[in-house]
DNA sequence: CTGAAAGCGCTTACAG
DNA sequence: CTGAAAGCGCTTACAG
């Protein structure tokens, strides 16, 4: 295999093979085949024609070289086995498609060295624009690397969260509004110990969620116990088991009530809860975040705070594109939509005969 | 904004800025960084050095063209909304990131003109290898384009199925042993019309399916009624539903039990189902494609044929990777994981009483 | 309308 | 070990 000047066969003909064939310089060719410049209508016919016979397909690495852009955007989401960000993922690609981009998508695992990782790779890759959803909510902890490209070096978007202190637009959803709906619902139905599954505090998402829970409560007088918060660190099915599971071990105060804070929290929940054998919600009401398609079939079917996943993730992207396409900075949106509660019956009044199951004694 | 000669403060630095700061050549400077050639470690510490204090960051673009690699593989898939698919991404992505490349995901929405455009960009885009689930089945079907770049002019590996007549690797499950592993299940429970809710029949995948299914009939000596497959064109929650409505409208030789081909077409199956106020499994067995953590807490928990979706995307990325990182040829295999039933509670022994609720006799 | 030449930011023989 | 130069495959002023 001799690595000659000579073109190799194997390689994807080029312009120049295209010029050689009609006889004309790269430049027309390259006027003719890549819809710049001016070129008369005939020339253009015969390139087409021979480009065509010898299958010929720009190279766009080259093109982005010179016209220095990638028409390319990453993604940087959780993981993409959660619906909530597949379909953010799914919007975003349909979204820039129209504009002729592509993306890149990567998982974090909620991992900020993940994150780091990937920003930089995707820094040397020169994306054209950024959507993602950080694993870190603060700028002092925010790595300089981080600080300086989200935003500076590239176009971005957060999407359902931010990092506090870095101006950066924002497409999410009104998480403190939404848990306080979730909440109100509880407490109308008698609850009062309502236990709360986070995925991972840190997360500007979970944290408002968390503080719509608690204002919630304070303004019908009740003092939020914070131990009934747990956080499971690990955002998957496994963590939302675990913290369930330590919620439930509790002698005192238990929960009659649980706010699982994403759709795969919620799996872990039912897990633990049909393991300890308790009915929802007979003896345990449930609210998740996240509708999703098998939410209504499950037993009992899920009363969830649904969140505009899929518009979160195309404003996000039309936001960058229109950016990106026109040349002009992004402006400093910090757009919020609704969450809403769908009401189904995971949710009851709460029973005389809750928590008696195992023999705890309700003091409050 | 003069788009002048001069370094525009809005760019990144390049090797050029780091050689000047340290006055060494490009050459030099580039092996330093890049890690290739013969280099001192006392200017490789300088130059380190310096890039760091001009916060310098290769351009893979810019190396991507010299090296003709882009260390990117596409992703092109039916849609990443279905967890089958999601997760075949998430295991590609986590093994080719091992080797320091990055994904571009394609959704085809099982459209062949949209896999081809997707092909095309890819092309042009020149990844080093493809991982896809095409919408075509047959070669004579398949565009000459499509033809002659799968597998020729990028390494490719099939997953979930195939094109016929095109020598291409790939890995997928079962299907036919899957499908005639389900249906004999049913059979065993005494039913013997079957019915079957097809995404797309042309997909190699549900062929597959349905001549397990026809086999595993006529092996018990029943002639498959072919009116008892119904294909949804739609692959989706909704061909599901209007597909499973449309098998229960007949009047004459009712299923007693359905096959949903996969977990998409369940959810439409289910619905439809619900909304005709027929009980899983008392009034209909159903079995489904594809496990997913909420299967077992639907009402009821379902019984399903589970494919390895992680291992299907992990070994076609693995093969891809050693072939390009080698330089070889792809081995000309054909992958095909095993299915495995897994039964629940959504398919039971046949009763007297199925089909009476809607007043249609069985004639059979 | 067409062509010659420079350049995008790297890597790679080839010299020294 | 270091440097000068060519080249990857395009696009873009600049001439003609």
């Amino acid at each position: 295999m001799s690595q000659s000047r000579q073109r190799d066969q194997e390689r994807p003909p080029t312009l120049e093979d295209v010029a050689q064939r009609v006889k004309l310089s790269v430049a027309t060719t390259g006027r003719a085949l890549g819809g710049y410049g001016r070129i008369s209508p005939a020339t253009k016919e015969r390139v087409l024609q021979a480009a065509k016979e010898l299958n010929y397909h720009p190279n766009a690495i080259a093109r982005g070289m010179k016209e220095r852009r990638t028409r390319t955007i990453g993604l940087i989401v959780g993981n993409i086995l959660n619906p909530f960000f597949s379909t953010i993922v799914r919007a975003s690609e349909d979204t820039v498609s129209h504009y002729g981009f592509n993306v890149i998508v990567c998982n974090t695992d909620e991992n900020p060295e993940k994150e780091l990782a990937h920003a930089k790779i995707l820094f040397e890759r020169r994306v054209d624009g950024l959507i993602v959803a950080p694993t870190i909510f603060d700028n002092r902890r925010a790595s300089e690397v981080v600080k300086d490209y989200y935003g500076k070096q590239v176009p971005t978007v957060f999407v359902d969260r931010i990092i506090r202190g870095i101006m950066v637009p924002s497409v999410s959803s009104d998480n403190a509004a939404g848990a306080y709906e979730a909440t109100q619902h509880l407490l109308e139905l008698g609850h009062k110990r309502i236990g709360v599954i986070v995925g991972k505090c840190s997360l500007t998402s979970m944290e408002g969620r968390i503080a719509g829970y608690k204002r919630a409560l304070r303004d019908v007088g009740l003092e939020p116990d914070e131990t009934l918060i747990t956080d499971a660190i690990d955002v998957g099915v496994r963590g939302g088991y675990a913290a369930t599971h330590e919620l439930l071990k509790r002698q005192q105060n238990k929960p009659t009530a649980l706010l699982a804070l994403n759709n795969l929290l919620v799996v872990g929940a039912l897990n633990a809860l049909k393991e300890a054998e308790l009915h929802v919600p007979k003896d345990m009401s449930l609210i998740c975040w996240d509708d999703f398609e098998l939410a209504a079939h499950l037993t009992p079917p899920l009363t969830v705070v649904d969140q505009p996943a899929y518009s979160i993730g195309s404003l996000a992207a039309e936001q960058l594109m229109k950016a990106i396409t026109q040349n002009t900075k992004l402006e400093p949106l910090e757009v919020s939509l609704k969450q809403q509660l769908i009401v189904r019956q995971s949710t009851s009044r709460i029973s005389s005969s809750v928590g008696s199951k195992k023999g705890a004694r309700t003091k409050r």
